[in-house]
DNA sequence: CAGTATCCTCGCAGATACTG
DNA sequence: CAGTATCTGCGAGGATACTG
């Protein structure tokens, strides 16, 4: 009677689903991704309530994707684990997935580029260490980070 | 008030994350891949309910991941569109970092093979045509079938 | 077999006020 | 700023009975 849980089950596709299968985890992952580390953060761009972004970050945290940074006298930061970073290569692969299918109301899709080249980048290769930001093969938007999520 | 729709966002993630967003989803287009083709079978090796399933169908088929067929005096069937089948690059990377970062409670995870070489996969480039099943590219589990989804 | 029709429940999510 | 606490409610999701 209780909703079914996807912890337990003998498939990796399932309990991956399980931590980060909601809508809010993803993007929050994504968010972490291109550079956001604080609650405030999250919660300008996401546009998503409090106690919720409390629970995901909780969740995350948990189950080894996010880590929470507390400096004395500073605000805490979360930063993806080296786990967290390798989820890139499946939000990557949904967003160009969305790209080519879910076309947007208006306007041509954002899209993704190399920092350096401006190359469109159509997969990542990850291989960062202990949650330091990648150096080269980071990327960033072709139009302003504020124009890409505008809530 | 009401849940926030990522519908409309200006961004392909959270478009398709509003499509293929929940755990249902995702599963029934992994299923979908590997064979699965008629309400009953998604609904025993998903354990889903009957209602829901019906729901995640109709919501699949009408945003083009799957296509419903119907033969005269046939059951109807369930196969991926072509951006069905592209949506296995997707699950097939969250398959495989599940692989390596939840591991299952007990036993080594289940592997993808190709099916004639029987080598691992590492990734899929998929083409295919009409939702017509792939040849060559086609992938099976190393184990038989009846193991992979025991609900 | 492939659904539809109901009913029911509880989890997720939104809003808001409050605290260190 | 970064949460916690509380209230509220929609609606996803489960169970079951029924139909063509």
């Amino acid at each position: 009677m209780t909703r079914t849980s996807l912890k337990d089950w003998n498939c990796s596709l399932a309990r991956s689903l399980d931590i980060i299968g909601d809508k809010w985890a993803m993007l929050i992952v994504r968010n972490a991704f291109f550079g956001t580390t604080t609650f405030s953060g999250f919660q300008a761009e996401l546009g998503i309530a409090k106690n919720i972004l409390t629970n995901r970050l909780k969740h995350l945290t948990e189950n080894g994707i996010l880590r929470r940074l507390e400096k004395d006298g500073c605000y805490p930061r979360y930063k993806l684990t080296p786990a967290g970073w390798e989820l890139s290569t499946v939000f990557i692969a949904l967003l160009q997935w969305g790209d080519k299918h879910v076309p947007p109301p208006g306007g041509p899709p954002l899209q993704i580029v190399d920092r350096e080249t401006l190359q469109p980048i159509r997969a990542l290769a990850l291989q960062s260490g202990d949650g330091k930001p990648l150096s080269t093969k980071e990327v960033r938007f072709a139009k302003t980070p504020a124009d890409f999520e505008k809530r």
